[in-house]
DNA sequence: CGCTGTGAATGTATTCACAGCG
DNA sequence: CGCTGTGAATACATTCACAGCG
């Protein structure tokens, strides 16, 4: 029973983004020697309220102690095990150009167990470069490359025309989670987890939020 | 009365974010010679339903014609409008690291009327380098890049440690919107326009899903 | 007593269903 | 008639408020 249990209804997906950042201000709280914290003080370092922190917390469990709140170690601990952190996940980037070479020098993930395994591409001219020591492959052997590894997540960086075709190809030789960078919505079957971020859809939003509003 | 009001209730974002997505669409079906498009033809394509589809809409006016659809040429131009992408955004690049580069070489979301004007870092073996003709500056001269280039917007892309202490600067020197891909949470003045995107999170939302679920 | 955990209440987003226009 | 535009209904997310435990 100290294991956490799978959620008790449908977790919303702001409610796991949330997760994630409480998971941040846990970490730096215990760096600062913090043992405990109420969700009044965590409500507040993370911009928002008591109760949300509590009801987010309450789908997987019960991880607080009344009167006093929740030790900090412990529920960071917990946290990471809501959002399968506890162990180590193997990603193969797709697209060895400017996206893919900045997302594979962007070491923040790799604390979070996020490794880079495999890097491939369709560019003669990029195959065979190694970055780090990884090898770039062509992309027509990503069935081996996945079965070699074991890698369960890709990242798409592709360019927007190349990205359901990857796609479609890696679901078929069994990801089980894209992270899509590619402008392009793209499709995966059920059982795959998708998320997409789109820079200019951001900037769109941001936009539309200034659209109207005068200088100043 | 022909121009797009300003919405009649508080619009999500959300909505906000499949207006972007119609617009693609809509840019798509353009291009293949559609005139006209029905709220069901445009939800099959964004993956959503057609009441969806009029209700984004209907915050901003009645852009249709009942008993046949929507003019696809118009109701794009409607979109740019509730965007405010009917004109240009000048943007300053804060960050000439790795992800900087991928962001600046991504020529995607000048289509759509984002122009990079400056770019800007701490490092003195970065200053002075041009990526195509334009330099890059010190940072400590962002009051006068942004008084000179007029530029309205920023993407953070330094390390976590810079990003609050960057943004509050731009934010004094009277940036209008931020976007932010710093692995770290910021804070702005109420009046400027702020997002983040986090890769890590992206990730962790991922292995949300694919938590406890086996393998195959 | 001070806090958590949670059912109930509120607020927000999505979907339904149909009146009404072209 | 076929579709949009929209109030009403439903579903969902957040916040309240308090019982109950440490």
């Amino acid at each position: 029973m100290k294991t956490v249990a799978a959620p008790k209804a449908r977790v919303s997906d702001s409610s796991v983004r949330r997760l994630s950042r409480y998971h941040r201000i846990l970490e730096d709280l215990e760096n600062q020697g913090c043992e405990v914290v109420s969700s009044a003080r965590l409500a507040e370092l993370a911009g928002t309220n008591p109760a949300q922190i509590r009801k987010d917390l309450s789908y997987f469990g019960a991880f607080g102690k009344r009167g006093s709140g929740y030790r900090v170690h412990e529920l960071r601990a917990r946290i990471l095990e809501i959002l399968g952190l506890t162990r180590s996940w193997k990603v193969v980037l797709v697209g060895a150009g400017n996206l893919g070479h900045a997302i594979f020098s962007y070491k923040e993930f790799t604390r979070y167990g996020f490794h880079i395994v495999a890097i491939l591409d369709t560019d003669p001219s990029k195959i065979g470069q190694a970055w780090e020591g990884i090898r770039i492959r062509p992309l027509d052997g990503c069935e081996e490359v996945l079965a070699a590894t074991g890698a369960e997540l890709a990242v798409i960086a592709t360019p927007a025309a190349a990205a359901q075709a990857v796609v479609d190809r890696m679901a078929k030789a069994g990801i089980r989670g894209v992270l899509n960078f590619a402008p392009r919505e793209v499709e995966v079957p059920r059982k795959v987890a998708l998320r997409t971020v789109n820079i200019t859809i951001e900037l769109e939003g941001l936009t539309f939020d200034l659209r109207g509003r005068n200088e100043g």
